[in-house]
DNA sequence: TGACCCTCCCCTTAGGGGAGGGTC
DNA sequence: TGACCCTCCCCTTAGGGGAGGGTC
């Protein structure tokens, strides 16, 4: 069998490439066992065919360099259970973040698409019944567009820790029973952040539930404070339908700043909670 | 509420670094409202949080800085969902790759673990019933140690693709019954690599059953070659006893070069195939 | 006057991709 | 004589970490 290989027939046989190959022997990771004198010409022996392969291997689950330097050096079986268990681990964690990354891109698509093709109702009044849901809100309120930057940003900082955050999450605010009632449309708007759950301790005082039931609702195109129209005529159906207001209602902002530019994208839902028949 | 923001004001309330803010501004990808011309002072407006959170999440589901200016330029709606299912798509199959990984670390470390926990039975028969396995095998017949190398390197191309390799795969390799017949303890070994499951079309050719049954059953510590005494003592053992022997026999290496260094914790185990009583 | 901010400038990972010139 | 191989050397991502010196 023949004994030695040239860095070409050695990088076809181990799937490895040459540039590679030369940057390993450059750095003292794995050097070819001959190199002739005059040409510098490397030469691989049979043999060093199951290191090269296990440092393939080794990169393949992500070791670094120096961690494979260390795998190489003095190997004995605790250390390697040791390593192994190490990687297995970061792997894990790994695991973790990406399937939480996969979970907020999935929620976000749905809402997206959803209300992206919820279009046609836009500026429609209708009825629904809604479940219970949950908030975070510092009750911040909001007069106007720069306001709002400040306040999701203090909202999406207690969420999100390592995860995406305000791509990811569906904002709102509250509009105080109050001000419908004297028909004060332009007033407040007190920012919350939808959560998915409400069983989370961490933000117990700063929580708060929606309760479910049934709500007048009605998309509109335009920004914020762009929302008068929509909130005069839900409000002037409830008077025509003798329909009685039972709370704060909701402004919910579907597709905003972070997914276009252009004005007439934005979509907002007004959710009027509303006394049962 | 204030209108501008220092550059540690800013990091404070965007989470990001300094360093990095200054990044965005040297690389033009988020510059400050304003620069006082005298010191060059950076200052941000509250506007621009909204857009460093934004490009701080983008980074978060990993975005290179290319695509999140991609995203920033002329967002709409049909844009950024593409970009985010493109990005769903992506970490899918890093998932994917992940949870391959996962589950290889997973199946060496037991291997790894349990073959370790067995040292106690050195060199003791055992007799054990073992179900059905499936190996590939080029019928590559090694003679030596170098040759073993090269055996398992075939065998590795073969099975890996894109999964780690020689580190997560049982090897091993077949002693032919008619040599342990004739007492021809240090003949051949032919090699192979134990799969997981059979139903793999792709290496249908070079695959092989090994049918479950009675096996006789051996550990031994030390190197492929070194298998002698082992063969010997399960031989005569079988002698003794009056058991047939019923095919090839199986030389299966748990612990090996990949792991240790120390002659002493290499781990085989001979299983040879015996008739039922 | 501290605390803050500025501009260079060098450094990191794991190679990829040549140019220019010898070697099998 | 092609095909192969060599040595530089520059380049990539997304910042991190200073030194040395002004600014709020």
């Amino acid at each position: 069998m023949k004994k030695t290989f040239s860095i070409s027939e050695m990088s076809h046989i181990t799937d490895i490439p040459i540039n590679t190959l030369k940057h390993y022997d450059r750095i003292g990771l794995f050097k070819p066992a001959i190199v002739k004198p005059d040409s510098l010409y490397r030469y691989y022996t049979l043999d060093q065919i199951y290191t090269l392969i296990l440092i393939k291997d080794l990169r393949g689950i992500n070791m670094s360099i120096q961690d494979i330097r260390d795998y190489l050096d003095k190997r004995n079986v605790s250390k390697s259970l040791d390593i192994l268990e190490r990687k297995l681990t970061e792997t894990e964690a790994e695991l973790e973040a990406l399937k939480k990354r996969r979970y907020y891109l999935q929620s976000k698509l749905n809402t997206l698409k959803t209300s992206n093709s919820l279009r046609y109702e836009i500026n429609e009044v209708v009825k629904k019944v809604l479940p219970d849901r949950w908030v975070i809100s510092y009750g911040v309120c909001i007069k106007d567009n720069d306001d709002k930057y400040f306040a999701s940003r203090q909202l999406e900082k207690s969420i999100t820790d390592a995860t995406p955050g305000i791509i990811c999450c569906t904002h709102g605010a509250f509009i105080p029973r109050e001000e419908l009632e004297r028909g004060e449309l332009k007033g407040s708007a007190i920012a919350f952040a939808l959560i998915h759950t409400k069983d989370n301790d961490d933000y117990s005082e700063i929580q708060r539930t929606i309760p479910g039931g049934h709500y007048l609702c009605s998309y509109y195109a335009g920004r914020m404070f762009d929302r008068e129209d929509c909130l005069r005529r839900l409000l002037s159906y409830m008077r025509e339908n003798n329909i009685t207001l039972a709370g704060d209602a909701l402004q919910i902002n579907y597709i905003d700043d972070n997914i276009t530019d252009c004005d007439n994208e934005f979509l907002y839902e007004i959710q009027i909670p509303v006394a049962p028949r």
